[in-house]
RNA sequence: GGGCGAAUAGCUCAGCUGGUCAGAGCACCUGCUUUACACGCAGGGGGUCACAGGUUCGAACCCUGUUUCGCCCA
């Protein structure tokens, strides 16, 4: 289609592809050569590579794209860096089913094999994600795209550890850790996701060592006692301290363990004594620690039990429990249950139960790192919103705890770290080392872990830019502007960066951090795969348009806030897609017949201050050509009029300096829901429902169609300038089909206003007081069943003698947009009759009925219906009166009952009203 | 167990510093093919602002307690 205004309707298909190329082609997503100003930055969260684009990206980053936009065009230099991270533990999970898929097992193929198999996977998926993130328009600067396990990410990773390895801050240690039997790694405490789960808290006899006896443990986890060295009871228990110091005999083992006193033991809980089992519970860690008891490891890296076990070696952990306890019961030591809701750690990856296991790995002191942290978020260096994140924050940082770090993975960041075969000498560099500088030994081994992915992703502000070489990138963009993440990562990932910028760089790694909610599905639970209610983004852009998709997310997500997605929601951003195509389609043609020379410059991004308005607001005329300046940088090539210039021009100018201040102002508030609805409210409730319609004779009107076409045209202009950072598409488009435009609406300058300084406040509350008038006289319309066709005549009566002026100018509009054919102005005397009333403001508001209605047939029908509702209200109380029928029915029916006189007797009054109305 | 948040129309939510605040969108009902738009226009119904107290001239808004729900941490 040549000329998109042959289209019935708006259809974005071709349009959305064609300016997501043209913009990229252009270079115009690159920050600005030369720009002046405080540079505008944002580093994408990197969306796992191997994935595809969800809701949530889109809300993120519809967000992003929006605050991008928004700058550039007032003239921030802005840069908005893309990246994909290598997202370690699921990419390799992927990959490895691909392989079992295959026959193939990935240990049998080894390791380079392997990572060979998840790099071609990784190039494979790579495009997938990016063209999605293409496709919805996101203005991002793709020559500066980053991968977390790119050989530059890889350096800063390397070098990140070799420094706080240098500094201490990195060690090694034999510890209790996360351990996830299914994907046989280390995670840490961050990605266990602790649920309620039901069930059983089981009272087991271990037999005191001398034969006087037993104790009785409470355990939820009897399949660990192999791995038990001690019995613990609280030291101030009154009626159990005495045993401490004694023995016990471990039942199904021959060995023997001691009582100890600890103040893990709570007397209140269980049965006042408790198992101790250092290698496999975290909090018996610590008691071990304290006692100095050994640590006994009873099952393997898959969750089964081994040799430590005797005869329950090979048992898988939950079979070995079934079994424990049936062998317990045999012996007469099982001493009942108790059903009993427990906390449970599952791996928020793979859903399984994480085990708690002993196991050497790496560990990053986070402690020293985070008194940075604290602060920056303290003394408002970093702000946080929604503000409620902020003691979640501090809470967590406050009650640090060291970073497991390795993960018995391949796919990821290798351990920079080699032990010498010669002289077993520990060697940590960034590079790998020929031979060891020690005995100069070739024999060195590499760490075989990878790092987990958070430890590259923690240095994403920087990383991009070129750290931790000084580039000039890096003493350009950062610190960055914004991260705009989801507060379910507050931990794993923006508490971490603010960390690493500090230590890292002495800076913040961004202002300020605005979190958005999560997409869920129309009954509100969260989108996931297994339940597939999460729709794909694609098809949905495919049907309903990216700039659809993207208003309807923004304008209907306030800050923060979870959005509840059906499919259904889309339709309000394509209807409004349409909308405003259809009202550019109308102007546009008015504009063509009005023969006018366009006048237009090549646009500069900054701001486009309708203030002017305010200040010209003595001279209209001069006015109107400042604003067609502004917003399409050059004067208009023809002179607008002053005598020309009606009250519907004025109210639309002071309502575009009002929205415009609005957007920017809720933009400037972080508040983009509010943004997209104002604009969004003037286009369509200022814009089209009044103005458009106000003009509508005047642009058929030779001599006067000049002034209201050129201002709806600069109308159309601005609200394309307001919606472009939210609908950047079909906005560009249209901007690209007004005579004066030139250049790119997407580097253009973007309407702002002072809000407290708008133009022609008289004038524009008599244009409310219009509105208002023509709001009576439609709804009396309707209560009086006047029918469509047949105009009519309204008397309008006011006091004020400067309000009657008023209307008397303004009455032709009046009757215009309330389809009257006459409209009266009068200062007093009898109200007129017959005649509908109502009041609008001061001004009291007759709608005459003699010629509109059949007066005699609109009696008739009206008595006959009085008649019906007074026989309904009676049978209702003769129901209602009888003792018999309000005593012994539910309560339920007789309050319906008497719901339904009520509602009788009000429709009958209101007929009744009617009736008098008709007068004789 | 600890912390945070929420409760307002059928649904999703605004309501910022007590005073035109009882609102919007969607849904619903009615009317209308008015030459930009039925992906539309016009009109309309609908809420004891969770509950109970308190402060105040005045409370969705502040305080206390209760209930329910959600999230995070242990």
């Amino acid at each position: 289609m040549n000329d998109i205004r042959q289209l019935a309707q708006y259809a974005p298909e071709g349009i959305e592809e064609k300016w997501a190329r043209a913009w990229e082609q252009e270079g115009l997503f690159a920050p600005a050569a030369g720009a002046g100003g405080e540079p505008f930055v944002i580093t994408l969260p990197p969306p796992n590579v191997t994935g595809v684009l969800h809701m949530g990206h889109c809300l993120s980053n519809a967000i992003q794209d929006v605050l991008i936009r928004w700058m550039r065009m007032r003239g921030r230099p802005t840069l908005w860096i893309p990246g994909t991270d290598h997202a370690s533990i699921a990419t390799e999970q992927v990959v490895s089913k691909l392989l079992r898929a295959e026959g193939l097992d990935k240990h049998a193929m080894g390791r380079e094999a392997f990572l060979e198999r998840a790099w071609a996977w990784k190039h494979q998926t790579h495009g997938t994600i990016t063209s999605q993130l293409r496709r919805l328009g996101c203005s991002l600067d793709w020559p500066r795209e980053a991968f977390t396990m790119d050989e530059a990410r890889s350096r800063a990773v390397a070098h990140a550890f070799v420094t706080l390895r240098e500094q201490g801050l990195i060690v090694r240690d034999l510890y209790l850790v996360n351990w996830c039997p299914h994907c046989l790694t280390a995670i840490s405490d961050d990605e266990v996701d602790h649920r309620e789960v039901q069930g059983v808290m089981w009272r087991l006899r271990y037999p005191l060592a001398d034969g006087q006896g037993h104790v009785t443990v409470a355990t939820t986890r009897p399949e660990t006692m192999f791995g038990d060295t001690a019995v613990a009871v609280h030291p101030d228990d009154p009626e159990r301290r005495h045993l401490i110091g004694r023995r016990v005999k471990l039942p199904l083992t021959d060995r023997e363990i001691p009582i100890i006193g600890d103040h893990h033991a709570d007397p209140e809980k269980g049965t006042g004594f408790v198992k101790i089992t250092p290698a496999h519970d975290p909090n018996d860690f610590e008691v071990g620690r304290r006692h100095d008891l050994p640590q006994v490891v009873c099952m393997d890296e898959r969750g089964v039990m081994n040799e430590a076990a005797g005869a329950f070696a090979g048992l898988d952990r939950f079979a070995a429990r079934k079994a424990v306890l049936a062998a317990l019961q045999e012996q007469g030591l099982h001493d009942g249950e108790t059903k009993n809701v427990h906390q449970v750690g599952h791996h928020d990856r793979c859903g399984n139960i994480i085990e708690p296991y002993l196991s050497r790995q790496w560990f990053l002191r986070m402690e020293p790192l985070s008194a940075a942290a604290v602060r920056a978020v303290e003394d408002g260096t970093i702000t946080l919103l929604p503000e409620r994140w902020v003691g979640v924050y501090h809470n967590w940082l406050r009650n640090i705890r060291d970073w497991c770090i390795s993960r018995q993975l391949w796919w990821g960041h290798r351990i920079p770290v080699w032990t010498c075969g010669g002289c077993g000498r520990e060697i940590c560099q960034a590079d790998a080392p020929a031979a060891c500088p020690g005995c100069g030994s070739a024999a060195l081994v590499q760490d075989p872990d990878v790092l987990d992915t958070w430890f590259s992703s923690w240095l994403w502000t920087f990383s991009p830019l070129g750290w931790p070489d000084d580039t000039p990138d890096l003493r350009a963009y950062h610190p960055t502007s914004v991260l705009v993440t989801g507060p379910d990562i507050i931990f794993f990932w923006v508490a971490r960066m603010i960390m690493a910028s500090y230590h890292f760089l002495g800076e913040p790694p961004f202002r300020e951090v605005l979190f958005h909610g999560l997409v869920r599905d129309a009954e509100g639970r969260k989108m996931s795969k297994s339940l597939g209610n999460s729709p794909d983004p694609i098809e949905l852009m495919d049907k309903y348009g990216a700039d659809a998709l993207r208003m309807s997310m923004v304008m209907l997500t306030p800050t923060g806030q979870d959005v509840f997605f059906g499919e259904e929601t889309l339709e309000v951003g394509r209807n409004f897609c349409n909308k405003v195509f259809q009202a550019s389609k109308l102007v546009l043609g008015a504009w063509d017949e009005a023969g006018l020379a366009a006048g237009g410059g090549e646009p500069a991004s900054g701001t486009c201050d309708l203030g002017v308005l305010a200040d010209l607001a003595d001279d209209p005329a001069a006015a109107a050509a400042a604003l067609w300046a502004r917003v399409f940088g050059a004067a208009p090539a023809f002179a607008f009029r002053a005598d020309h210039l009606e009250l519907e021009d004025l109210w639309i100018m002071n309502r575009l300096a009002a929205v415009a201040a609005e957007v920017d102002g809720n933009l400037e508030k972080r508040r983009l829901n509010d943004a997209a609805y104002a604009a969004y409210n003037f286009f369509r409730h200022e814009l089209c429902d009044w103005y458009l319609e106000a003009v509508k004779p005047r642009l058929r009107d030779e001599e006067r169609r000049r002034e209201a076409a050129a201002l709806a045209v600069v109308a159309l202009g601005a609200s394309y300038k307001l919606l472009h950072p939210v609908m950047p598409f079909i906005t560009e488009e249209l901007w690209g089909w007004l005579p004066p435009a030139r250049g790119r609406l997407m580097v253009s300058a973007f309407p702002v206003c002072d809000g407290a300084r708008l133009p022609w406040a008289a004038p524009a509350a008599r244009f409310d007081q219009v509105i208002g008038t023509v709001g009576v006289i439609r709804s009396l319309r309707t209560d009086l069943d006047v029918p469509p066709g047949r105009r009519g005549t309204a008397v309008l009566r006011a006091a004020d003698p400067a309000r009657r002026a008023e209307l008397a100018r303004d009455a032709d509009l009046i009757a215009l947009l309330a389809k009257l054919e006459r409209v009266e102005v009068v200062e007093g005397g009898p109200d007129p009759h017959p005649a509908g009333a109502g009041v609008a403001g001061a001004v009291e508001v007759f709608l005459l009925m003699k010629g509109l209605v059949d007066l005699d047939r609109e009696r008739a029908r009206l008595g006959k219906e009085l008649d019906k509702a007074l026989a309904f209200v009676e049978a209702n109380r003769r129901k209602l009166t009888n003792e018999s029928f309000v005593a012994r029915a539910p309560a339920e029916v007789v309050a319906r009952q008497q719901e339904m006189l009520a509602e009788s007797e009000a429709r009958a009054e209101a007929l009744r009203r009617r009736l008098d109305a008709l007068g004789e």
